[in-house]
DNA sequence: GTAGCCAAGAATGGATCCATTTTCAACGCT
DNA sequence: AGCGTTGAAAATGGATCCATTCTTGGCTAC
């Protein structure tokens, strides 16, 4: 028997739309009409409504009052700072969870890393990338935490796509490298370390972003 | 005339359950019926339904599908999960916000903090402490930042408010020196030792917090 | 006497219809 | 020709009613 324990229909709604924004079908700036998801789902706009709040609060969408929803534009000011925030808590949940993560999670994380290594595919490696932090930050008890580090991520997950797709797989080296830096100090149980290879992580990929950025801006 | 811009029916409802929860006439565990909530405010149940939505995106209830809506239970480790996530986090507002705030910002922040020296009574002090703080990070352009910052002030007023009425005044000179070397920092445009400050500040409560809730959990 | 079950009512989720606000394009005025 | 105005269409917000799920109090069986 299969495992659904019947969703609502605003959550499958919430399942389809969620994917559709991370895997850049919809763009920052585009706007989410009710009645057309509401047609193409074959629901009412209600859990269409409902749906939408429950992004808006991942931070996938944005809702202005009688104005409709659209998926957020970030400037460069706050995607920058959406990476600050980054910077910082994504070590303290990395050292929540270091503790707790079992031998096989390590496993699991070698092999993640290895097919990020291998995978040229840009939307493999976005996807691949987000799993393999996620699951380093699995072994943290808190929800609360999780939750919040996962808004980050959706909120920057756009721009790290055309980031990416700019610049090319030229940088692709640097980021496995910090991938093993990260496994070895989880493996070695050294959660000072693993915060710092992490942080560093974060931040040069800030800065990388912030560059491309700029170039982008001075040419169109 | 009156400035109201007519807020949505949603949005009024919000208003209230969010001061009626912030000022601990609801408790943690307690739950909301929509229909009371309705019948209460003199609307159909459809815009309280959209209010616990927006309030569950800023920490103050939580959904369970098919189950309705409570304020959110925090424990031990919980909270003292998110008091570290502030640590973290607050900071950084602060430094964000530091460069841009006025001479009369700063002004209005000696004012507060001596009305929070001279005011014994537990609410006043607890809302003007959240504004006292929330005035430091004024000069954050951020909505994103802010937003995370209020999610967690939201998530543990009540847990400030039972450790107040416990603790009494006793310690409060050391929250009023502390507020003044932030004052000071700030004053100073020293953003690396506000920070050092409110990060001490943060870690001072959440030490006294849990040795608080550890001598309670004893004694029932 | 206690554990488990079952049905009634209580509460939430969804559909449909109406009200209100926003948008935008055509029109007229200067 | 440019700009503000206005009104119709489109989109969102809210009310009411129905469907589904959850809760709970009482009953039966052991």
């Amino acid at each position: 028997m299969t495992n659904e324990t019947q969703l609502a229909v605003s959550e499958q709604v919430a399942v389809h739309l969620r994917s559709r924004i991370l895997t850049g079908e919809m763009t920052p700036g585009q706007r989410l009409l009710q009645e057309d998801l509401a047609e193409e789902f074959g629901t009412s706009r209600l859990p269409v409504r409902e749906a939408l709040r429950m992004l808006a609060a991942e931070g996938l969408v944005e809702l202005e009052s009688n104005k409709g929803a659209r998926v957020p534009v970030l400037d460069q000011d706050e995607l920058s700072i959406v990476y600050k925030m980054r910077e910082r808590l994504e070590p303290l949940a990395l050292a929540e969870s270091v503790p707790h993560l079992g031998e096989h999670v390590i496993e699991k994380l070698r092999l993640l890393q290895a097919r990020i290594a291998e995978d040229a595919d840009l939307s493999h490696f976005l996807a691949l990338d987000r799993e393999f932090h996620m699951l380093t930050y699995s072994g943290c008890a808190s929800e609360n935490l999780l939750a919040t580090v996962e808004r980050f991520w959706n909120s920057t997950q756009h721009y790290r796509r055309t980031f990416m797709e700019v610049s090319g797989p030229g940088r692709r080296w640097v980021v496995n490298s910090e991938h093993d830096f990260i496994i070895d100090a989880i493996e070695r149980r050294d959660t000072d370390d693993a915060e710092r290879y992490l942080a560093g992580h974060i931040r040069r990929t800030r800065m990388e972003l912030m560059k491309q950025f700029e170039f982008r801006r001075l040419s169109p």
